[in-house]
RNA sequence: GGAGAGAUGUCCGAGUGGUCGAAGGAGCUUGACUCGAAAUCAAGUGUGCUCCGCGAGGGGUACCUAGGGUUCGAAUCCCUAUCUCUCCGCCA
């Protein structure tokens, strides 16, 4: 949620970051603003008729104990007006706070400062690791390779399009690289694995930020849960409306779950094979920290993420997205991008974003310093690490043969207890 | 799914219509004692909103799971939801 103080107090910043963003709705802001001021109004007049009320409600009891006939009349036809007037303003209260509410839930968080500008196309290199393989054969695409193996078309039988059954050694291997992925980041990187819920209800939906904007991209049951769209919903509300101590911060969790994404409005983007599905795999890293912290912590999350890729030895770049590329919770987003020498370029394998308070607050979670009295919002950190499905496709690709067999990486050997993947 | 019991502050726990932001205990902080620690003693110790003040701070208001209701007044009475526990049923 956005923070409706630093709208009253920086309204220039935060329309040129709105702007930045190329975000639509910008009147929005005004509009808060104004909901703020109204608020406060009439909290001031609820609060004094309130006061009034409690006040003369103290003489209740004497009075009714000891008082005269008149005044017992008196106090009690005080007190019936003064109950009306203080009824009177609650449901006045109540709207402007919903609408307040509503305004600021649809404000997306602020950016980072040096955030680039532009769209898309205007993302920042900013690392690359490795090279590309060089093939003395034209290499092919994942699911050409993988064919006999890799069957969209059972998926589509058991569930509908962008569902896929994997067979034999390749499900094997999606299954290895989820257990990879875990070993490296609780074993050597200090996270602490979680493993969550794969259901959530609304209030936990809205703390990340899916809700209520974007409903229309998650699946929905009958109980008015939802399939989570990725590890970093349940994983981030752990701690919701709760109070860390500083002394335990930073936290960091890694959390494998399948994400199931209704992928509305992509219609015809990448229909052909494992790259985009409404079910897929991905190990998530999520931090919780002081807010001083957050951003050399997204640098760590980011090399914990891209430690993976370089066990694997697949080739890769890091790119800063632009403003109007950025999630709407996030306030600084990295995509890692890895080779995919059969489709001939990069495709995102992870997204690592700091929210700064920007979930925090949404899900009031909070850190006490030590020493101090009042609390503050914690800063939120999350990223793939990594997406599994496009590791496996990676792999496929990158390390395939002439004869259309596949390399198994080395680091993966002793789990997959096979050096070599024949598709069929 | 059926029957019953319960949800109070960081934690435990008292409180059945006004004087309750809420007894008591634990924890924590500070001070005293101590070479130091423990024990003991003393004081302090929730959160949000809002107003006043340069500030230290002060005032008001709300919060006893959540949402409604009754009442001049609700932690306390009523309804609904959620969760927890006990018994029965079912079940991987």
């Amino acid at each position: 949620m956005f923070d409706g103080r630093l709208i009253m107090e920086q309204k220039d910043r935060v329309l040129a970051s709105m702007h930045k963003r190329n975000f639509k709705d910008i009147h929005l802001i005004e509009a808060a603003a104004e909901l703020i001021e109204r608020r406060k109004r009439i909290i001031t007049e609820s609060e004094t008729a309130r006061a009034q009320q409690n006040k003369r409600s103290k003489d209740m009891p004497q009075v009714m104990k000891s008082g005269t006939p008149e005044e017992k009349k008196a106090i009690q036809e005080d007190l019936k007006a003064l109950a009306e007037q203080v009824k009177a303003f609650q449901p006045r209260v109540k709207a402007v706070e919903e609408e307040l509410d509503a305004v600021l839930l649809a404000i997306p968080n602020l950016l980072a400062d040096d955030a680039p500008e532009g769209g898309e196309e205007n993302a920042v290199e900013v690392s690359v690791w490795g090279e590309k393989p060089q093939f003395d054969f034209t290499p092919k695409e994942h699911d050409d390779l993988a064919k006999g193996l890799f069957d969209p078309e059972r998926g589509a039988k058991l569930a509908g399009a962008r569902f896929s059954v994997l067979w034999g050694k390749l499900a094997t291997l999606e299954r290895v690289l989820i257990q990879f992925m875990l070993d490296i980041q609780t074993r050597e990187r200090g996270y602490t694995e979680v493993l969550t819920p794969l259901l959530v209800n609304r209030a936990t939906m809205t703390a990340t930020g899916q809700l209520p904007k974007f409903e229309e991209d998650l699946f929905k049951t009958n109980d008015d849960l939802f399939l989570i769209p990725t590890a970093e919903v349940p994983v981030t509300n752990l701690h919701r409306d709760e109070i860390l101590r500083e002394e335990d911060l930073p936290r960091s969790y890694c959390a494998y779950t399948p994400c199931f994404r209704r992928e509305a409005g992509s219609y015809g983007k990448d229909t052909k094979g494992y790259i985009r599905q409404h079910q897929f795999n991905k190990v998530e890293l999520v931090k919780f920290t002081r807010p001083e912290d957050s951003d050399a912590e997204l640098m760590k999350l980011l090399r914990d993420a891209e430690e993976i890729l370089r066990r694997l030895g697949l080739h890769y770049r890091v790119v800063r997205l632009a403003a109007q590329d950025q999630g709407f919770s996030s306030s600084k987003t990295f995509d890692i991008e890895v080779w995919l020498p059969g489709q001939g370029r990069y495709r995102e394998i992870s997204s690592c974003s700091s929210f700064t308070d920007y979930q925090a607050r949404r899900g009031n979670i909070r850190f006490k310093r030590a020493g101090a009295k009042a609390t503050e919002l914690c800063h939120t950190l999350n990223g793939s690490g990594l997406a599994i499905g496009r590791t496996l496709i990676a792999i496929v690709e990158n390390y395939q043969r002439a004869d259309g067999t596949i390399v198994v990486p080395e680091a993966l050997r002793p789990y997959m207890g096979c050096e070599v993947i024949t598709p069929a």
